[in-house]
DNA sequence: TCTTGGCTTGGAGTTAGCTCGAACCCGTAT
DNA sequence: ATACGGGTTCGAGCTAACTCCAAGCCAAGA
């Protein structure tokens, strides 16, 4: 168990494409990667949950500069565990806020499609309504 | 009361650039602005509201092609009620799910975030952290 | 009159984040 | 031997959504 995949089952595994998953490499979001004695990449279980942790970041809008930043202090190791936390505390922050903020778009969405119900039952027809 | 604005006093309001003013009427999301007689656009309260529903669109994902095709069917009226319906229902499915995956991530960011505390009780340096 | 400030336009440039193509290598099946 | 499938690198190209620039118009103030 546990043996390494090659890049295109690792792929399929994490969800990236190849392409991206030698991009991230080159930019230095997912380092370390080991290769076989031809040089090709192989990818293990600890890759497989990095690659979870930078998805989280990415998705919760983190741009990848700032992914990179974080990467950079991971690899130095150790005095950097504070500023690492603070990234990910902010990080947080901003999850809240935006969670919040979606909250209030889906009542904005929802108060829209009551009015077009109203309409509907209304009027069939002949009505203005966008803008208004 | 309810004087029009000039595009720079519009976009203080609506915190938008006037250039992202002049493109957002350009590609047709924010149609039919007044001109003064000399050209210049008058802004009124029922764009402000329409940017309002704008920034909703786009803050919570849709892209701008896709805005441009509602904007399009609401000029159109009124046989494309069903349609935006739809398409507002759909926009309101994906914000829900985008909550549901940020929730998940701050749960995701919370337990890291545990784990750095726990490693920094412990033991204060010389410890292996990230991708582990 | 001349300048200043705010507006106009069309089109070019920018940024982030991929995405793809071309040329090449390497080990196995025919 | 050679063709194939799946890797490799480097660098160019792409898309979305702005963002900026240059040139010009127009009206009010010094």
């Amino acid at each position: 168990m546990d043996k390494p995949h090659s890049i295109n089952e690792f792929s399929k595994i994490v969800g990236l494409s190849a392409h991206t998953l030698r991009y991230y490499e080159k930019i230095g979001i997912l380092p370390r990667i080991q290769r076989d004695w031809s040089g090709n990449r192989l990818y293990n279980e600890d890759d497989a949950h990095w690659v979870g942790f930078i998805k989280c970041l990415k998705s919760t809008g983190m741009p990848i500069e700032k992914i990179r930043e974080y990467v950079e202090m991971d690899e130095d190791e150790p005095d950097t565990i504070e500023a690492r936390r603070k990234m990910l505390e902010q990080q947080l922050v901003e999850v809240k806020d935006r969670i919040a903020e979606y909250q209030h778009y889906s009542e904005v969405l929802e108060y829209k499609l009551q009015y077009f119900k109203d309409i509907v039952a209304r009027t069939p027809a002949r009505d203005r309504m966008g803008r208004k």
